[in-house]
DNA sequence: GGGAGCTTGTGATATGTTTCACGTGGCTAG
DNA sequence: CTAGCCACGTGAAACATATCACAAGCTCCC
């Protein structure tokens, strides 16, 4: 009670809280008790009021004058994310991609698991990776029901990602991870990420040239500033 | 000449472009030779306005009343992301994810190409993927400068990959995709973006437990929205 | 017990991005 | 040639997010 948690979170906000999350992680490992916003910023690569008002959206964590205890904002944060609920996930195509995605120990490491893989290639169904089971696409619905799965990993190709998603939603699945490089449609109810290795090397590509040519070629206007701009560029300290 | 090119892109403009790109790319192959911001918005998960604004930022390049020529629109994004100048791409770590990249074939079909791999593992130097051979750590500096690679992708251990990352820079690499789920430290005249599967997932986790919960059991307000809230979140039409 | 010094939590402010709404130019048909 | 419609391009408004700056609360020390 009391507290002051305002509106909404900003989408940003959360992912910054995995960051934070990762650091005091590291921090309580290394036997860290207590840490000021301003160094859990500089950690992070943030703002050190940018950390207090990403934890303001969801209370107060901190003590005026000292900082934060370590291990009581982990857990807070924690709880926050969701982790440690141990959502068990699910993994459809199991190729290049998908392999490494299961052999992938930054999941169980945060608490999440695949407990389950699907690929429509029948020479990949039966294989064993990582003590999870490849099995064939017509179990998906039944075998997500049954284990009540609400995540999945989408590691197929383009143009099967829609179909694939689509049976994941009717199968009960309520979040998506995409890694297919394709817009999905899902219902509202559905949330959906994706990580597109496209958007990012194509990103880094505009601001490669963008320094390069004077900052248009497209216009010759002044070009306004030399922008370092980066979204998740941090410069070294 | 004439235009309005403003002032910069947000970098969500950036990433929009290119979904814009490959949209574009795909209504070609299927002999589609004109498109509407409407329409080209339904099928990138956008709206009409977006699509507008973000071309607005690099010039004019429809035709009123009619719509956009899918294949000039085309050749200028492709311009204005710097797709086609066929950067070279090294690649540090040739674990499993490494590997799963060397096979990716978005790269080559964008016009990216991995062209050398290092890894620090003598058991992986001198493996042959894909047509790139395993180089180890020692020849990354001199191969990087003979090559002129401006861009990498660092799919290392979090523990190796600061280091990594210096080394590359040093090589002089202007760019760098990160996939390490650790914040790298970069000095403001080199781009970096990062592909952190642990984020996405934790925010996916967020998301689900939010729709569950109330909205909240960090503090008791009245829950103001039961929004949807997405940022890659598309409703199905 | 009181004052100095520190760091949080948070209104207010500044900045940035998206959406709205409409003027402009362009096409088609009669 | 003119009327009518269409879809782009864009100033201005709305909205969202980040930053600033300071009051509140804590600790320590005298």
């Amino acid at each position: 009670m009391s507290g002051t948690p305002r509106g909404k979170a900003p989408q940003m906000a959360i992912r910054r809280l995995s960051m934070y999350y990762r650091t005091l992680a590291a921090l309580q490992e290394q036997g860290v008790e207590s840490i000021s916003s301003e160094h859990l910023s500089t950690l992070t690569g943030s703002t050190a009021a940018q950390v207090r008002r990403d934890l303001a959206y969801f209370g107060s964590f901190g003590r005026r004058g000292v900082g934060y205890e370590v291990q009581s904002l982990l857990a807070h944060v924690q709880q926050i994310l969701g982790i440690g609920e141990g959502w068990p996930m699910a993994l459809v195509g199991v190729g290049n991609l998908g392999s490494a995605l299961l052999a992938y120990d930054g999941f169980p490491r945060q608490g999440f698991r695949i407990v389950e893989a699907f690929d429509s290639d029948p020479r990949r169904v039966g294989a064993v990776i990582r003590d999870v089971i490849v099995k064939p696409m017509d179990q998906v619905k039944d075998t997500i029901q049954e284990r009540q799965i609400f995540m999945a990993l989408v590691a197929v190709p383009a143009r099967a990602a829609q179909a694939v998603t689509e049976q994941l939603i009717e199968a009960g699945v309520r979040c998506l991870l995409n890694f297919a490089p394709v817009t999905l449609r899902v219902p509202s109810h559905v949330y959906l990420a994706s990580v597109d290795l496209s958007i990012e090397v194509e990103y880094l590509s505009y601001l490669l040239r963008e320094s390069v040519t004077g900052s248009a070629d497209f216009a010759n206007d002044a070009a306004p500033n030399g922008s370092p701009s980066g979204v998740q560029t941090v410069a070294s300290g």
